[in-house]
DNA sequence: AAAAGATTAGACAGATCTGTCTGATCCGGT
DNA sequence: ACCGGATCAGACAGATCTGTCTAATCTTTT
């Protein structure tokens, strides 16, 4: 509750940046509590105390990642004006991901391609997912076209795709690609009509 | 008794067999050699005669799961005509593979989640994806367009967009949003300028 | 029929992993 | 100063995993 001074963070926050470095650099199985609680500097029983198992820490390691990357985007969307800048800023923003110090892909796919299907991991990738489709949906919303669902879904499929091939292919022009298509997307993307009649034909 | 051939398959098919149904269903990691050999009736001996280790076993499932995605896609896209309708009928056949018993996503895509950065697991998925990136550009390039890499890069996002959406989002209709998306691509990619005039087939 | 090679079941070794527990030590609030 | 909670180091149990090895059984070839 109260606020640490920056001398040494709380064993919370040490286990969280070690699980933040090594879960996502080599995987949520192939690394284990020892490693954990070695590159935090915390004892074994201050995680079990914490967090009481390794999933828990797993989930909250997952949490401030989407709270980290949430920030990062909505910081990097104040940069653009018009709703179609921002809809393509997105994209932007996660070109700025692929370009930090070593990118891994999306932590969460990473993570739930090593969990049982219907783990509390599998429920924090959901919830990432839905903020991202929520925030194209309203970004497409404000923009003004027909369908913002359905220009949601194509775009975040060329969101997925980018981060899985920055990964896979270890291209992180992915992000450019994936914004000239979206570009492409949106400007054959109907708008929704203030009045008259569709443009059939 | 004396039928040796189509009665029991060899050691290393029901190896694999096994293999392609536990690792992608549960994960690599998460499926023990002993749950392998239970599954596959079959020594453990046998396994570790035929393939030498875990490594090698998780490749040659994936080599085996390529051909058969390989197979299947060249055999949908055989229903179609014109170089469009074949770049198109590329989501067509991954439609149905949304649409198995149960998808798991992307096996290639899992196993290198849960694989050390420079394995064989990492090289066998780059195999798969060359290839998929190769057939988007060839079918790119027949279809005559500007720039065939471009527009192959495009549609790989797509695709792979689509197949991490239909696992994350538990979504088999990705397949759709991404042909739809891709049509629209089409649509908008310029065509390369017809150097030599061979109109009329 | 007999030899040679596969295949089987399962014990075993060695390593590793999660989670618990013990006791000592540090540190902030009253 | 003191007390209670947080944290520390590390041993320990119990389970699990990969890979090896033995010895018996089945299959094929000579």
């Amino acid at each position: 509750m109260a606020t640490r001074t920056a001398t040494k963070p709380s064993a919370r926050e040490r286990l969280l940046e070690a699980a933040n470095e090594l879960f996502y650099s080599e995987g949520v199985q192939t690394v284990g509590i020892d490693r954990i609680i070695e590159h935090a500097g915390v004892a074994k029983a201050s995680l079990y105390n914490t967090f009481g198992n390794k999933e828990s820490l797993v989930c909250a390691y997952l949490e401030s990642r989407k709270t980290r990357i949430q920030d990062r985007i909505l910081r990097t969307l104040t940069r653009f004006r018009t709703p179609r800048e921002r809809l393509l800023g997105v994209f932007d923003a996660q070109g700025e991901l692929f370009t930090a110090p070593q990118y891994n892909g999306c932590a969460f796919v990473r993570a739930t391609a090593e969990a049982p299907d219907d783990s509390s991991i599998s429920r924090a990738a959901d919830d990432y997912r839905a903020w991202v489709r929520g925030l194209f949906t309203e970004l497409a919303t404000e923009a003004g076209y027909a369908d913002p669902e359905g220009l949601a879904r194509q775009l975040h499929l060329l969101y997925d795709g980018a981060a899985l091939s920055a990964r896979m292919d270890r291209d992180p022009s992915a992000s450019t690609t994936a914004r000239a298509a979206a570009a492409a997307l949106l400007d054959a993307a109907p708008l929704a009509e203030p009045a008259t009649t569709s443009p059939g034909s």
